[in-house]
DNA sequence: AAGTGGTCTAGACCACAAC
DNA sequence: TTGTGGTCTAGACCACTTT
């Protein structure tokens, strides 16, 4: 319950009071949460001072909101060994985002020449290139340049290149990932990505590359760099 | 200047407004901003306004606020978005897990010989050597190792090393991190991890090797090192 | 005493999603 | 149409720091 004279500011009393209850699974995961008019009503308090503890959950990643809608428990997903270390998707996913992948360029190149440093190959070779921007909503999340080993084209199976990248890897191939180099760099946007992205504000971004090896390869199988504004 | 028919909040308006004065060093480190009324005179809108533009900038390190005095720039850029890439504790936190650190070992090491490319430095280098077990409650999660730059238990702070490592080099020594590398292999565990992991079932456990780099320092200025059973 | 940020209320209108 | 969260205003009083 909320004391008005504890001298503790009420939206610390009621931020603690549904922490409480979400520790304890008195909420179950991704249920919705009583809307803020009813928190106004059950404590009676006013509508900002229940904004401003649910805002701090949310921001804690304790709570989630889904405008028009309401406020929903956020939840602790399984993992599945590598997922969340290179899944964007993955990660997106636990805070309430679903994000949606939208292909941008697809198309066969060579790499060769002073491109094979960069992509770590030892010899030339020719790779699916996959441009994808991620979005959540309208609001574009990040810019996704990957790269795959051709042999991925040459099985028979569909894939959903639209969904996650990991998960593909993962479940569908069955790959046998023995290392995944990772470097993340936080630089200034260029012109490109600050007109696809929108980058408000700030022109910050996270660069983020990746390779990823199977089997005993010398050569990394998949290449990944994403661009990420580094506000989200 | 905030154009209210944009349709474009206010709030984000008037924080994009600030923001630009804090990337393009129109505002000094530590200089006071207009006060919270100033701007509501300047731009001609309500109180709640310019303090929600205020509080995620806040929020995000750009600000920080003196409770009688005024608001003021803070001191360094934060890179906070790289706390999920980079923060085993917030990753576990996210997924309602709260870790205790429990600290195994802790010792001033000398780098050099064959260790130097392990450690990616260049030349020989004392480090303060950290192991930690992570635990869940009484169940083992982790085996962590980490070797920070000299140079951390020089300054006169208490740091708090049985929290998250991530916190401590991104708040409370504010680095400028411009690099991270990262591997990840799976592999068998040894005897040693198999015995403090407790690895039940499995003996497959993920390692990651991370270094992280600040400023334009050629050399790393910390090495980590973490063992987690694959099933977690 | 004056000025700052901290907390809180009451009320309004908008944007979005579901029925 | 209804109910949700999103944005915004005007106003009040409190707590803290400096003058």
């Amino acid at each position: 319950m909320i004391d008005k004279k504890s001298g503790i500011p009420l939206y610390i009393q009621l931020k603690d009071e549904i922490l409480n209850k979400i520790d304890n699974d008195i909420w179950d995961i991704d249920s919705q949460i009583p809307t803020e008019m009813e928190l106004m009503n059950k404590y009676k308090i006013g509508r900002a001072t229940v904004r401003q503890a649910l805002s701090i959950l949310v921001n804690e990643g304790y709570l989630y909101k889904k405008h028009g809608i309401g406020t929903f428990v956020a939840g602790k997903k399984p993992s599945l060994g590598f997922e969340p270390l290179i899944s964007l998707t993955f990660s997106l996913k636990q805070r309430g985002i679903t994000p949606i992948n939208f292909i941008d360029k697809k198309e066969i190149i060579a790499i060769e020449g002073h491109l094979l440093k960069e992509f770590r190959l030892t010899k030339k070779q020719d790779v699916l290139y996959l441009r994808r921007i991620i979005y959540d909503g309208n609001l574009p999340l990040a810019i996704e340049d990957s790269y795959f080993n051709k042999s991925i084209i040459e099985g028979e199976k569909e894939l959903d290149l639209e969904g996650s990248i990991a998960e593909i890897l993962l479940h569908d191939l069955k790959l046998n990932i023995t290392k995944v180099e990772q470097i993340i760099v936080p630089r200034k946007a260029d012109e490109e990505e600050r007109k696809i992205l929108k980058t408000a504000g700030t022109d910050k971004v996270l660069e983020l590359k990746r390779w990823l090896y199977i089997d005993e390869n010398e050569d990394p199988y998949f290449y990944l760099k994403f661009v990420i504004p580094s506000n989200i």
